[in-house]
DNA sequence: AATCCTGTCAACCGCGGGTTT
DNA sequence: AAAACCCGCGGTTGACAGGAT
């Protein structure tokens, strides 16, 4: 169809905002609220295109905003999500209050990637550079990496669909907060209803993921909408066609989770009275939890020697094991998880 | 003091997807 | 059904600041 930029209008504005721009993009909010980026500019008497005033906003003038420097759990959370979904700031950001997804991706550029980069790990796919570590016990690395993916596949998938709630959420507070109807309505997406959220998440504090909700979700056996063809995954040795290349082997009464590729236990689901199954996946708390001790603490104390009780350690030796802790510790997630996330 | 280098981050750009006409 | 429109996302750029030489 090929759309016109919109900022290539004769004219208007473009580069640093100015404390008088944003004051009438401000008051111009507060009073109308955020309709039509489009129209906006013109309305609040701006020589900006709407796209500019949209990204002011949501990037800087919001409310909401928490600016200054990011702290351990939100580093935490930030290299987490970004294991299991790669570059899907947008999906990050939603488990970041008050952090937007381009101040995310920029710590994460300037920040994130250059730690894991000095660790000899892949900031990309979170691997060690070096596969040897793969060399030992392939075939239990692949099956884990089978299974992190897997998981990697859910946990996109639901966030996705968070993601469009919460934002769809958060804009109905801010018009709510501003004593207007929204001009955009809150229809529920269909792939944000297909993931319909059955209990909250445990209450576990740690790693800035107090707000998450529950992953066990309710899927009518019909639907078939969430798949991997949607979905750039995080890479992980042995992802492709692990269960079939690595041996994994479905036990009886699993079910290939149509549209997933999932291989689901049968104790991962439960038939609902509505005929809809319910699927209980580990929940991301789980992960957090289970890599607190493990990679993150790894990643935190290699950035800041305060923060690490180590310098017991020599540094060859720490430095030789990082990279192998850094994988182990993402597996161990998967391993350690038997009890409570019947998935794996 | 001047210049160069590097890091940071706000802002821009192009694209894709969803919605409206 | 197709075109037009709008919005949001992720990659990239460039201005600026601060440190190194």
């Amino acid at each position: 169809m090929g759309r016109s930029p919109c900022c290539d209008k004769v004219g208007l504005k473009k580069g640093p905002w100015t404390p008088e721009e944003d004051q009438k993009l401000l008051a111009y909010i507060e009073e109308h609220g955020c309709g039509s980026w489009r129209a906006l500019p013109a309305k609040a008497g701006l020589q900006r295109c709407g796209k500019s005033c949209r990204l002011r906003w949501t990037n800087y003038l919001r409310p909401d905003i928490k600016r200054g420097k990011f702290s351990l759990q939100e580093e935490q959370t930030i290299i987490q999500l970004h294991a299991l979904l790669g570059n899907r700031w947008s999906a990050i950001a939603t488990h970041l209050p008050k952090r937007t997804d381009n101040e995310i991706k920029n710590y994460w550029n300037t920040h994130l990637k250059k730690r894991l980069a000095k660790m000899g790990i892949d900031p990309v796919t979170h691997k060690p550079k070096s596969d040897a570590l793969l060399s030992g016990n392939d075939a239990h690395q692949s099956k884990n990496a089978a299974n992190l993916s897997h998981m990697a596949q859910w946990e996109s998938a639901r966030l996705e669909a968070e993601a469009r709630l919460v934002r769809e959420s958060k804009l109905r507070t801010f018009q709510h907060r501003l004593g207007r109807p929204s001009t955009t309505g809150f229809a529920i997406s269909a792939s944000a209803a297909q993931l319909v959220h059955k209990s909250p998440w445990n209450s576990v504090s740690n790693a800035g993921f107090g707000d998450l909700e529950s992953p066990k979700s309710t899927l009518t056996s019909s639907e078939n909408g969430i798949g991997p063809s949607s979905m750039p995954m995080t890479e992980f040795p042995g992802t492709a066609s692990a269960s079939s290349e690595t041996g994994i082997i479905k036990q009886e009464g699993e079910q290939e989770w149509k549209g997933l590729g999932v291989a689901v236990s049968s104790t991962n689901l439960a038939m609902e009275s509505n005929n809809s199954l319910t699927f209980t996946p580990p929940s991301i708390h789980e992960i957090g939890n289970t890599m607190e001790d493990g990679f993150i603490n790894l990643l935190l104390n290699d950035s800041d020697p305060s923060l690490s009780d180590s310098g017991k350690e020599s540094d060859g030796n720490s430095r030789g094991n990082d990279d192998k802790n850094y994988w182990n510790s993402i597996l161990d997630l998967v391993n350690s998880s038997p009890s409570d996330s019947p998935m794996f």
